[in-house]
DNA sequence: CCCCCCCC
């Protein structure tokens, strides 16, 4: 091996007390700080590096030195030296560490080719779900949560600040069926799309890396920040062990408790009180607007249906006078209808 | 160090 092999540091060595630290790590995650206040304008170029015993840091390149370290790229490994050491942040942590890592002009950065292998590709700190209670509204952290895609609403856009913004919801679920819905925002609201969730050959299986968790109408909601990443379907032993603990369990449901579950899912988008007051069957509806017929236009309905058909109206100016209008008030749909579809057919077949 | 991760 290289003769200076012997000199490199773990990362969970590095603290202030000395300052000519020398490692070898992965640039395991590497984003863009922008200034949401302002004009986007950048702050700076964060990384979060691995090494060969699975310790993370979080590295931070401020805005002045960027230009001096362009070549890094996301994956590499790389021997770094002269770097400052100052304690990790107490709000909105990217890993678990006592401190972090500062680049300066002076750091050095060099590319090490050789020996891909000795460092993993990725590492997270994933926490289950019921321990994302203690983290919920206190941002002393971001959170690494790994999930089955169970749900997932329609893109919508919204304007935040002045800005207009890609977001949908995701209902995930953890090996004992636990569910917790996530925000995403923009280039993850692109990402995870139905593509993933209806594709039948594979579970969507996704980690999603500095989340926030908050309590929103007493349930617990993550949202994805500016320096989340995602991973779907990765090949690693955390994912590959929540799949097979998904496919063990679901021998065990009944199809009729799998369409219960499917069901529950799709109301637990809205407050169940809520649910109640509003459930009307189609038959109802259908009454009441015969019978109230156009004396109110205020009322709202929520009716569970099957869409089992598509039409093209023509243009939309030639109805203007219509007072309908069919909202999404369900945002959420099951992500795994398509498993359950080919379950049925399959045991229709051989019935 | 700033930015702080947006909405219902």
């Amino acid at each position: 091996m290289d003769r200076q092999s012997q000199r490199y540091n773990l990362l969970d060595e590095i603290d202030t007390e000395k300052d000519n630290w020398n490692i070898r790590a992965r640039v395991t995650r590497m984003w863009e700080v922008l200034n949401i206040k302002t004009n986007n304008e950048l702050m700076s170029v964060d990384l979060v590096l691995l090494d060969e015993k699975d310790n993370l840091i979080h590295a931070s390149i401020r805005k002045s030195f960027v230009n001096h370290f362009r070549d890094i790229q996301e994956g590499k490994i790389y021997r770094i030296k002269y770097f400052g050491v100052v304690k990790n942040k107490d709000a909105y942590r990217i890993v678990n560490h006592k401190y972090m890592i500062r680049f300066y002009a002076t750091t050095s950065v060099k590319l090490l080719e050789t020996n891909d292998e000795l460092i993993a590709k990725q590492k997270f700190e994933l926490v289950p779900f019921d321990e994302l209670k203690y983290l919920a509204d206190k941002n002393t952290t971001l959170t690494d949560v790994i999930g089955e895609i169970v749900g997932i609403s329609p893109m919508e856009k919204i304007e935040v600040r002045g800005k207009k913004l890609n977001k949908r919801l995701i209902e995930l679920q953890d090996n004992r069926r636990e569910k917790i819905r996530i925000t995403v925002w923009d280039k993850f609201a692109e990402a995870i799309n139905e593509d993933i969730c209806f594709d039948n050959s594979v579970r969507p299986i996704i980690i999603i890396t500095s989340t926030t968790v908050k309590t929103y109408m007493r349930k617990l909601s993550l949202s994805s920040t500016n320096s989340s990443k995602l991973y779907v379907n990765l090949d690693i032993p955390e994912v590959i062990e929540l799949r097979k603990s998904l496919e063990e369990t679901e021998f065990s449901l009944d199809e009729k408790e799998k369409k219960i579950e499917s069901l529950q899912l799709s109301r637990s988008i809205v407050d169940p009180n809520e649910i109640s007051k509003m459930k009307r069957t189609l038959l109802e509806t259908l009454t009441f607007i015969k019978t109230e017929k156009e004396q109110s236009h205020s009322s709202d309905f929520l009716v569970p249906v099957e869409i089992s058909d598509v039409l093209l109206l023509p243009s939309p100016s030639s109805s203007s006078h219509c007072q309908k209008r069919a909202t999404a008030v369900t945002p959420i749909v099951p992500a795994t209808l398509g498993y359950q579809r080919s379950a049925y057919s399959t045991a229709k077949e051989k019935a």
